[in-house]
DNA sequence: GCCGATAGTTGAACGTGTTCAAATTCAGCT
DNA sequence: AGCTGAATTTGAACACGTTCAACTATCGGC
């Protein structure tokens, strides 16, 4: 009679959520290289296939860390942003929060990039297996500038989001490459580019700006789209 | 007396040579990760641990690739931005040669980046490491500007082969995604990009824009300052 | 209570990048 | 020719991520 009574949640569910932590408490500890899969494994009490069996590669263990951090993110942000009236505070507290939420995982998180960079690897921000966590964090940005006081044209409003989840995309490749004392550096350029994209932003809402905001706007549509069929596409030779 | 007579050179640089255009043979057919140490020392007719002795890890292979690949693009460039008078159009030259000298390697490209957004990775293009490359590239873009005809800040102007080198490097980022027949996709953001960032340069140089200007350019001012101290600074918490 | 199927689990084995102590070659010197 | 120390070369060995055929547990249906 020592069995678990959550009979409900399934065993594997467990065993793999029990891999997945062990995994990620390592990886804070010691780093993404430094952790092996036998030691997580043998760390939660599994055998090495098992690993294997709830996550297909090592890298699906940072894929589910990737998504556990926007979580926690998301649970930051939201309420902070209800203080925030201007379109700079808010972007401020999206930025800082986001940075404060990785914080822990500031040594691993470089391996994180390296991989998220290899078009092959299922933590491409740009790919499919990243569409739900993707889109969440757009829209987090969608919340950023509908709470705002800011006025801004249509065409450029509506891409906005998605600019900025690419301009947070840069802040943090910096922030793994900042080794300054509690990172700063990064909180500092925070501070200055969001004042610089409040100003922009201005700039590109004046009439004046019509053309090059449009041409501008066209070009980011055709990087979108471009990003967005990575894995289809076979160098297609077959015209018809 | 069937020994080479070539003695001048040094046994070990031959070998070393021997071994990157191996490396690089296979890399260019099979790819990077399906080409493995033992291959290429096998193919190159020496032992595995010799291949180790002239480059430290595999990825120091592409360090050596790295090199070659622009000095190549060097060759094409520079004569053929002799016709062009227009900053448009030497810029245009200047990213379309790049991409034509790089096309024989696309589908190893994407190791390439892989490695290189790694911090830790001799590749980084911000690291020590690639210092001399980096600056032989953005002297290029030095050049391409200093031909054209339009006049700039200095300010601006000071800064631009950075950013025009940043700029590429975001282009090759796309190009190693773009997996359209011939890399179209690449050439026509380079058309449109460069024309963008023609209009841009007017633009931010305006008087007008002097303040948005010089909050811009001190950003990118530290943005190099951070980049440039990677590899040291190890989280500093003495203060003195 | 038994059966078959599915889910879960195991650990040996493979191929890889990398390391290392030892073996070999080489150049300069006597 | 013989010696010496450095440069070069070797291949066995290591640790790792990953795969796989086999084993066990669990559960629904009879």
């Amino acid at each position: 009679m020592r069995k678990t009574k959550t009979s409900k949640s399934g065993k594997g569910d467990q065993t793999k959520a029990l891999i997945l932590e062990t995994a990620l408490e390592m990886f804070r500890e010691r780093g993404y290289d430094e952790t092996t899969m036998r030691a997580v494994a043998q760390k939660a009490g599994v055998s090495l296939g098992n690993a294997y069996y709830y996550f297909r590669s090592k890298e699906y263990l940072i894929q589910a860390f990737y998504q556990r951090l926007h979580d926690s993110h998301i649970e930051a942000a939201l309420p902070a942003l209800d203080h925030d009236k201007t379109l700079k505070a808010r972007l401020l507290t999206a930025m800082r929060t986001k940075i404060d939420t990785m914080k822990p995982y500031h040594q691993f998180a470089g391996v994180l990039f390296k991989t998220a960079a290899n078009p092959k690897s299922p933590l491409n921000p740009f790919g499919d297996e990243s569409d739900p966590v993707r889109n969440q964090q757009i829209q987090l940005f969608d919340k950023v500038l509908e709470g705002s006081t800011r006025r801004i044209p249509k065409d450029l409003r509506a891409e906005l989001p998605y600019l900025l989840w690419v301009y947070s995309m840069g802040i943090v490749l910096f922030w793994i490459h900042d080794s300054s004392p509690k990172h700063r550096r990064t909180y500092r350029l925070i501070d200055s580019t969001v004042e610089l994209l409040d100003r922009l932003i201005h700039l590109a809402s004046n009439p004046f700006m019509r053309p090059l905001r449009k041409q501008a706007l066209l070009l980011v549509d055709e990087l979108r789209d471009a990003a967005e069929s990575l894995d289809d596409e076979p160098a297609d030779t077959t015209s018809g």
